[in-house]
DNA sequence: GAGATGACGGGCT
DNA sequence: AAGCCCGCCATCT
């Protein structure tokens, strides 16, 4: 882990990422570009979906819950975690359509509120 | 410091 | 509607 000079922990902008996906709560759902916009970095989306590939599948932050701004999972089917993730979402209560897509009017979550 | 890397996003064809 | 293209960003070499 990063630190500065005088060995204090450096919060970088990645360990923010995990910070606030832990705060997504089940059954709700966040895009790449929302948590980067509530980071204070509005363009950093792609940076956001770099930070969550590092997570392990069983990882204490719910990475599953974030989600592209179309609606739909990521991943680009990269191996079984794309299926896994659909299946978490949908174990959870989040349904979706037939093209792979979800309400996000419904199911996404901001925090406060 | 320049170049490469990506689970993105939006605009254009 | 489905791709393609290009800008953006944090990190690592």
């Amino acid at each position: 882990m990063p630190q500065n000079p005088t060995g204090q922990r450096i919060q970088t902008f990645y360990d923010r990422v995990y910070e606030f996906v832990r705060g997504v709560p089940a059954g709700r759902v966040v895009t790449y570009g929302q948590v980067a916009l509530e980071l204070g970095s509005p363009a950093a989306a792609r940076a956001v979906g770099y930070a969550l590939s590092y997570l392990p599948n069983e990882s204490a932050v719910p990475w599953w819950r974030v989600i592209n701004a179309g609606g739909e999972i990521s991943y680009r089917n990269r191996g079984i975690s794309a299926d896994m993730q659909l299946r978490l979402l949908i174990e959870e209560g989040v349904a979706f359509g037939a093209n792979g897509k979800t309400d996000l009017r419904t199911y996404r979550w901001w925090p406060e509120g």
